[in-house]
DNA sequence: AACTTTTACAACCGCATCATT
DNA sequence: AAATGATGCGGTTGTAAAAGT
């Protein structure tokens, strides 16, 4: 059968659009009104398909457009609504007034993905990733920023992970890093209490704590960025998560969760992180869900820039500084070293 | 200053979906 | 129910501007 094109495109022109021709289109969608595409070129006195009509109009010519820069909102809300929605930018261009399908998929493509890729976050299914060819650059800034907080974008994947591979690729990246930086490796360890310098064999050792705790792998990463479970410490200075029961263990050997910054108060702590409450009603994430997540922790947004960076770029890199981890049962450092 | 590479974004293309006949 | 048309959607490309060498 095969369908007839959209318009005759023979002598109709392409790229870019001259003022004149959105003066034109403006003028004419203005008086009649946007819809029947496919006679407007010509009624509008354009020499241009329908398509391209629609699309100048809805992407650019439209009165209610917002242009300019992303805010930070805007951005946790195409974050967060991505996990749930995947690619359909039309939807998650829906939940953001003023803003086209194609300026989200345009700012995703360009801006966000990369970061989370730069992240170690997988941007199509918001899990960490484990690149071992990272593991070492990841693991070095974390120890010379006296945090341990991103290590949790290489042991978050725990849906990912083959056990025996995190092993190599620790023991090898922890090695390296204490031939490289003695000095930082003894110091900074020891105080974020997730590991301990054990002294006699020189060895380290990880302070093994039963898992109590953990997400599901269902969980997508990047929205755990942004929820701030509440949590408390539960001995050894390690964190737990006080609901734990909620929460299904989906792989026991690994435990991911989040936390904030150590040098920060906790989530529940701390008043300038957006309610629980109030993010869903905003959202209606929930009803967006197709399939229901393990973890009852909520989606949250503005909990993942309270450090001072001064930069909103800066800021933004932040996303991946605010996970912690917690060593998973069983696997003791001097099996590495 | 000239050239190359990278980035950002507008625009295009093909397919899917829905409505109408 | 099938054919056809209109529109929407998402992936991809083209290109100007910016940044780097």
């Amino acid at each position: 059968m095969g369908r007839t094109p959209c318009c005759d495109k023979t002598g109709l022109k392409k790229g870019p659009w001259t003022p004149e021709e959105d003066l034109k289109l403006t003028n004419y969608v203005q008086i009649h009104g946007p819809g029947n595409w496919r006679t407007l070129p010509k009624k509008a006195g354009l020499e241009r398909c329908g398509k391209s009509c629609r699309l100048r109009w809805t992407n650019y010519l439209r009165p209610d457009i917002k242009r300019g820069r992303f805010s930070f909102e805007e951005e946790e809300t195409i974050i967060q609504l991505h996990s749930v929605l995947g690619n359909k930018w039309s939807a998650i261009a829906g939940r953001l007034p003023g803003r086209t399908d194609n300026e989200v998929k345009n700012y995703w493509n360009t801006h966000i993905r990369k970061r989370l890729l730069r992240n170690g976050i997988d941007p199509v299914t918001h899990a960490p990733r484990l690149d071992f060819l990272d593991l070492s650059s990841i693991l070095s800034s974390t120890l010379c920023n006296q945090s341990l907080a991103n290590v949790s974008n290489l042991l978050g994947a725990q849906a990912l992970l083959n056990p025996q591979l995190l092993r190599l690729g620790l023991a090898t990246t922890l090695l390296s890093l204490k031939q490289e930086n003695p000095e930082i490796f003894a110091q900074h360890l020891p105080q974020n209490q997730q590991f301990c310098n054990n002294s006699q064999e020189n060895q380290l050792q990880v302070q093994l704590q039963p898992s109590t705790c953990s997400t599901s792998a269902a969980v997508p990463c990047t929205s755990m960025l942004s929820q701030m479970e509440p949590i408390h410490a539960c001995g050894e200075g390690l964190l737990c998560c006080p609901n734990a029961q909620e929460t299904f263990v989906s792989q026991p050997n690994y435990h991911l969760q989040c936390s904030a910054n150590p040098t920060v108060p906790l989530a529940s702590e701390n008043s300038n992180i957006r309610s629980v409450d109030g993010c869903s009603q905003n959202l209606s994430l929930d009803s967006l869900r197709s399939t229901p997540i393990s973890s009852p922790t909520p989606l949250n947004s503005s909990s993942t820039f309270i450090n001072g960076s001064s930069s909103m770029d800066d800021e933004r890199e932040s996303f991946s500084s605010l996970l912690k981890f917690e060593i998973p049962d069983g696997l003791d450092f001097s099996e590495f070293l």
